[in-house]
DNA sequence: CTGTTAGCGCCTTCAG
DNA sequence: CTGAAGGCGCTAACAG
């Protein structure tokens, strides 16, 4: 492994200049800058990162927080979609990426948290899927004494940006051309957890188009679950004429309780998730690109370390007609 | 953030001194060892492991290597047992751990991969779900330049140990069982993906007990896919006493295709997923544990940056009677 | 057993 | 515009 000395003297200049050339200093004449570039190429040099953190005290080192309790296969999918974007980035933005589960923090203070960070060197901190009960996670957030790019909870401050699509706005949508393809004047909502900031969005969504068409609106909370949303489907399907669902899971299981009372209401979901082991089922769902919010939230991440304001971020989402395939096409 | 100074004057004793304590070096006091610790506690002291890398040229870095092609529910449920295994014991053994993707592999050369690793102070790989066809990952192996462990591939050499349960043993167990329960003289046998590594061993495991139980054996290509082995059970399945699958996701496209015949054989699967969207169908299947193999993996991976030899490791497995249960309880 | 000292590879004033 | 020099926090001989 050549160094910078190796570099300098290859271009015959000082050890500073060739590091000001390979941080996009100004202040380097253009020969200069060639010829070193020409020497870096030339020993396929690559700055050791170790060394420019400890030099500079900036290790770009970001962790995610990914939130793994919640044991289920599409969250499993969307977690992994998370993790692949924001790495991704991250290597593009060279940002040094380390992943970490919620469960690792259980039981810590969010001094213990901070503490470990600290000495970890993460500057930056993304979450996702952090609930309103995390008040640990809160509480980091609200010190300010990390960058911190929260995806799905509407969490701003100095230092601090959120990140997530409309989701009033898109539940508002895709049950709105539901509604409207279908017909109908009653709807059952299956909403979300309890503790899931979306859960909240979502549902002002779906109440903004009862008032609006003047449907009459049965809301009950399906908890996410495909089982509980099942459960509800036997219990009020029948009463409604459509049946709109916080995510793709519980319309999954709603469809299955239609299928099985032998009816049909048509239903949509959320999420837009591509795996699921169910054929010849179709339905509009609200298409989220987790792996491209993910990309955006190291963006994000990008600026805030960059000495950027925190802020809102939101991202389009889709209204798609989704068909079930089988997991292994 | 205090440093390793103030914990030397803190203590009074020299800053070589305090990091012997801080690393276990012998020739220290127990007196002057003590006292040193208690200048750490005082402190909140944590080494700065940039420093300290940089110092010792040793970063304790290593990249786990993630397939996520094959995009598949359980593939995701596996990966993220995977990553969590792995993680979590990296933090107790103060390893550095990035995660990386296939993908970000793809189009590069073993020398490029090579270049990229060395730049990145990553000195130890593990590879999940490494395929026969992944002719770069194999130079890279086999250049013996990183410590490298494969989960679920053959392959050992002087700095590179493999880890894995005993496919072979398995599938013959788990096979066995089924048979044996159930009765049976022949069996219809699902096999994995030809560029597989296990699917190799677990076909020598059916094809031991067809041996030894003079079963009239059928094997078919499955692929790992739940459709491929719901179309061939469809074709074959009802010639057969018994399915043995070489996955659990098999497994179900096999049951879900006897339902719709109307038919009952038994089936027995592998892996032991624990999320599965069917409800009412039970039966046999191996049981890895992958979050255990995981920890097991960078376990190894501890041994081989000390110096190890590479090796093979082999871990345990069981036979469970599964019940399919919804995706959410 | 303890302290001194010279780096690790790079960044960053500060003179020139 | 360029180069010299002093660290960043820690490790590792080497003296004492």
């Amino acid at each position: 492994m050549s160094s910078i000395k190796d570099v300098a003297r290859r271009a015959g200049v000082a050890i500073s200049t060739v590091s000001k050339v390979l941080n996009g200093y100004p202040n380097v004449s253009e020969e200069t800058r060639e010829r070193v570039n020409e020497a870096v190429r030339e020993l396929n040099f690559t700055p050791n990162p170790i060394a420019s953190a400890l030099s500079s005290k900036k290790a770009g080192r970001v962790a995610l927080l990914i939130n793994l309790d919640t044991k289920t296969q599409t969250v499993d999918e969307i977690n992994m979609q998370y993790l692949s974007g924001a790495i991704n980035r991250a290597v593009e933005k060279r940002l040094d990426v380390r992943t970490l589960f919620f469960s690792m923090l259980r039981d810590r203070s969010a001094e213990e948290i901070e503490d470990y960070f600290r000495s970890q060197s993460i500057e930056g901190v993304i979450i996702y899927g952090m609930g309103m009960q995390d008040v640990v996670l809160q509480r980091l957030i609200g010190e300010r004494r990390f960058k911190i790019v929260v995806v799905d909870a509407p969490i701003v401050n100095e230092t601090t940006s959120s990140i997530q699509v409309n989701h009033e706005q898109a539940q508002y949508e895709v049950a709105k051309r539901t509604v409207l393809e279908n017909g109908g004047k009653s709807v059952l909502y299956l909403s979300g957890r309890a503790d899931g900031y979306v859960t909240g969005e979502r549902l002002l969504g779906i109440q903004r188009l009862a008032r609006e068409e003047k449907l009459s609106l049965l809301i009950k909370r399906g908890d996410f679950s495909e089982k509980k949303a099942r459960e509800l489907t036997f219990q009020y399907g029948s009463d409604a004429d459509v049946i709109v669902c916080a995510s793709d899971l519980m319309a999954i299981g709603a469809m299955r309780a239609l299928q099985e009372m032998d009816i049909f209401r048509p239903v949509c979901g959320f999420d837009g998730i591509t795996l699921m082991g169910y054929a010849g089922m179709q339905m509009y769902t609200v298409k989220q690109d987790f792996y491209r919010i993910s990309r955006k939230a190291m963006d994000e991440m990008g600026r805030l370390l960059e000495g950027g304001a925190g802020r809102r971020v939101v991202l389009d989402h889709q209204i798609i007609r989704m068909q079930y395939q089988d997991v292994i096409s």
